[in-house]
DNA sequence: AAAAAGAGAATGAACGTTCATACTAAATAA
DNA sequence: TTATTTAGTATGAACGTTCATTCTCTTTTT
């Protein structure tokens, strides 16, 4: 795999600079898009470039090679989902909001991560050193951010959660979550009432802090 | 996608078909290691063979093409899966039984589904609809193992599970087992400690009837 | 006019697949 | 027994295609 950034063996000024961004938006775009349909290996440069409407082999000027791309937009999606998962910790109905990002990863909304291409990257990951360290790297932050927020959770309910209680809980959760992903990609009708319950399963006995504010059913 | 089953175009004796069996035995074997080790596009025909130790041409004796072999690994990886997730189902140490498939996922163990192809498999029924469809059958089979068992589990406590409160409970035992083997191929250390802690957090909270026999921990 | 951006044909390697040929071992003929 | 035929098994070079990448030339911008 190769570097990340752009190449910079060409001079810009500040507004080539600019319009070189924009470019290199419009590639990783008809990329990310190319990539879920069809995946890293079987999206060719050919395909990429038709999708972003210009010619392969201009490409090259913005990125060093398809390792390059691929990289990028990994980078991307992991900056994406750790930004959905930290506003997964902002409020309190926890349970409505996971239900809303399965719903988001059913509809391949761009705003969250895609979760055949967060497939494909763990999948990458288990030979690809590079991606694995990458996405480690993400999942630590994650789960800092994670532990963090339980610790606060808890406390707020006057509990003292132990640092390995903590520890586990954010690994329960995190199995959790990328379980979902996981179905939001393999159930191809889920019945919501289904998925709803499923979930506040979940939430409502393991944590009970972040409980949905109205309405609880009966356990 | 072409189809499953060998190439039927040479005639072959009752011997001459063991053999044959058994040379597709020896591909396949080689294909699945080659799939793990590079995916299933990123993987040549060439390497396979070379995996395999047979000339490229030979493959074409028992497989019809690369697609055939694809839908053969995928076919016995939904089988081996479908055996691990029954047995989860026998005894009483649910917990513990995941400890060890955890363990066995990261070794890879060829006992048991490869978690590196199951993430493949499934970003792949994304996008290919005969994939989907025996990856969304096998789901099927499975998860009507798995409600049964509940509904039978949960009846020897005394109490009674409603059709709903069932397919939920499935749904999340089955979100958190393939997260289980999402995190097996991205944690790269992870403390055998906070595993069993996470995993008989969500047992002991959400299966109670298939809580460890001994030394129960405090909640 | 100079420099940067862009197009698209050219390139060579790698791919899946096929094919003419060689090997092997059992069956038959001598 | 020893030759000859036969039919399945296996090889690996060759084929046509597709791929990522480079190169050359044209267009646009400054």
């Amino acid at each position: 795999m190769a570097r990340i950034n752009p190449v910079s063996s060409h001079k810009r000024t500040p507004q080539g600079e600019a319009r070189a961004e924009s470019q290199r938006e419009r590639i990783l775009t008809a990329a990310q898009k190319c990539f879920v349909e069809q995946g890293f290996h079987a999206a060719s440069m050919a395909n990429i470039s038709e999708t972003a409407q210009m010619s392969a082999g201009l490409i090259y000027r913005y990125f060093e090679n398809k390792d390059a791309i691929i990289l990028a937009i990994i980078d991307r999606q992991l900056q994406t989902n750790r930004a959905s998962i930290a506003l997964l910790q902002g409020g309190s109905d926890l349970a409505h909001r996971m239900q809303e990002y399965f719903i988001h990863w059913r509809r391949g909304d761009p705003s969250v991560v895609s979760p055949v291409l967060f497939l494909e990257m763990s999948a990458q990951a288990g030979r690809n050193q590079e991606i694995a360290q990458a996405m480690a790297d993400a999942d630590r932050v994650i789960g800092a951010d994670f532990h963090h927020w339980l610790l606060q959770t808890s406390l707020n309910q006057g509990q003292v959660l132990s640092e390995e209680q903590s520890l586990a809980l954010k690994f329960t959760l995190q199995c959790f979550i990328d379980g979902l992903m996981v179905r939001s990609v393999r159930e191809p009708v889920l019945d919501p009432s289904i998925l709803e319950r499923g979930i506040k399963l979940f939430i409502h006995h393991l944590f009970p802090a972040a409980e949905t504010p109205k309405h609880t059913e009966p356990s």
